[in-house]
DNA sequence: TATAGTTGTCTATATCAATAGACAAATTTA
DNA sequence: TAAATTTGTCTATTGATATAGACAACTATA
């Protein structure tokens, strides 16, 4: 029966700041609900004994908290949480952006940020059972929910078959719509594959992040009933306002 | 047909040192296959233009990554990328993890670091379907494929029910093998959520990452096929290590 | 064998990150 | 009202991060 510290402390000379790390953790455990929203956070002084750290240090992630509306701070009162826990996202054989936050938002839609058509690349090619070089088409999307960017996608489609999709999605905002135009009335995922990373200067500027976030990171085929590829997609999600549920697939 | 830029730029004043982001920025894309194995990474001066930082600083980023065992320097000839593609870790109705990585790693198991029994916490209650307090085993591990850590759980089991389940894993090495002795010769995943976040202090230690490394984290109910609660674990995966691939039931 | 290209090491300087202390300003509590 | 608590602002100092330039050491190649 051998016990087992939890940690709570901080690394140093990590290439990491300590008041980044203070953050990170801070927006953690709001996330996982050890705050109920308009709760105090602990006082500077608290906060800075419990991480080791000088008081300035922990000023220095709360005012990032703060920049980021994850925080409010009330001289003489204390330092209050805005913001509430994480969304939900499903994932499973029948994922949709927009069924998927059901319950969860009042508000949800997807915004075409761009479109071209390129030749596809190696693992496009290979996505989508076609040869490398194929004419693909490449949505640009970003998925919000009550106003907060929660998703970044870029999705391909075979030019061929699915020539004016930028279109439909222009007009429809929604995939499932868009592909109906061309017949698909039901689709499936056949594989997810989940990977996270630092948020680069795209995912930053997409997502309304602040730099350093975090970003989960899926790459997906869609099918037919029947087994035919249609869309190779790679989504983004803020890993501080999302988590992904992995339903029965 | 707007474009749109791949922002290869890196974030200043982010609380995250340029060296650090440009490392992972290698890690990335060596994860993802941009480099054979022994293949010479781009000379410090290119990647130095390429981020728009000055060589010494990419420097840095490549000291870290030699540190780590990712990369070899060589004076006059260049740097070489040591380390192969990300591990691909199956996750779907029966995860289990020594079939998981079967045919990619040639040597995997898992070590049973700490164990202890403790009253139920709120998410572990609700999980295994017990009152909030029951006493629970709980037992922590790491997994280990060609003698690196891939993984480091907390898994939670009903104390009354599986008194004794610790010696068996010390002994057996296989939470599949251990929940046989209990007459469990099958159970299903019945949820899992999943985030990512920086590493902490405990995982730094146990995963042998760097500072500044990221974690997928994986939240999980298994079941017997009846639907009975057994284990709740809580999972954390290197990102830099390893990808969750879903796999359909 | 030169020459070009690459990594390794050194010095110097500027900026960011973190610590330390003091006190002001606002709010709550005794 | 007075005291205690909490956030806000200021100055000063130290160490880590990033830039800049020069040159040495080593390798491959023309």
């Amino acid at each position: 029966m051998t016990g087992r510290q939890e940690a709570d402390s901080i690394e140093r000379r990590s290439g990491v700041s300590l008041w980044r790390q203070i953050a990170d953790r801070i927006l953690q455990s709001i996330a996982i609900g050890d705050f109920a929203e308009n709760a105090a956070l602990p006082p500077e002084m608290a906060l800075a004994g419990r991480y080791g750290v000088n008081r300035h240090t922990v000023r220095s992630a709360i005012s990032a908290l703060v920049q980021e509306g994850v925080l409010r701070a009330e001289q003489g009162r204390g330092t209050f949480v805005l913001s509430r826990k994480r969304l939900s996202y499903p994932i499973g054989a029948r994922t949709r952006f927009s069924t998927g936050l059901q319950g969860q938002t009042s508000e949800r839609h997807i915004v075409l940020l761009a479109s071209s058509v390129e030749p596809a690349s190696q693992r496009v090619a290979e996505g989508l059972g076609l040869a490398r070089g194929t004419e693909v088409i490449r949505l640009e999307t970003r998925g919000e929910a009550d106003g907060r960017p929660v998703s970044r996608a870029a999705g391909w489609f075979d030019a061929r078959r699915f020539a004016g999709i930028d279109k439909a999605m222009a007009e429809t905002g929604s995939v499932t719509a868009s592909l109906a135009r061309f017949g698909i009335d039901d689709y499936l995922r056949q594989s997810t594959v989940l990977s996270a990373r630092h948020a680069d200067a795209a995912d930053l500027a997409d997502l309304d992040l602040q730099p350093g976030a975090i970003v989960l990171v899926t790459v997906a085929v869609n099918v037919t009933p029947d087994g035919q590829p249609i869309q190779f997609s790679e989504s983004r999600f803020p890993a501080e306002r999302v988590e992904l549920k992995l339903s029965a697939l």
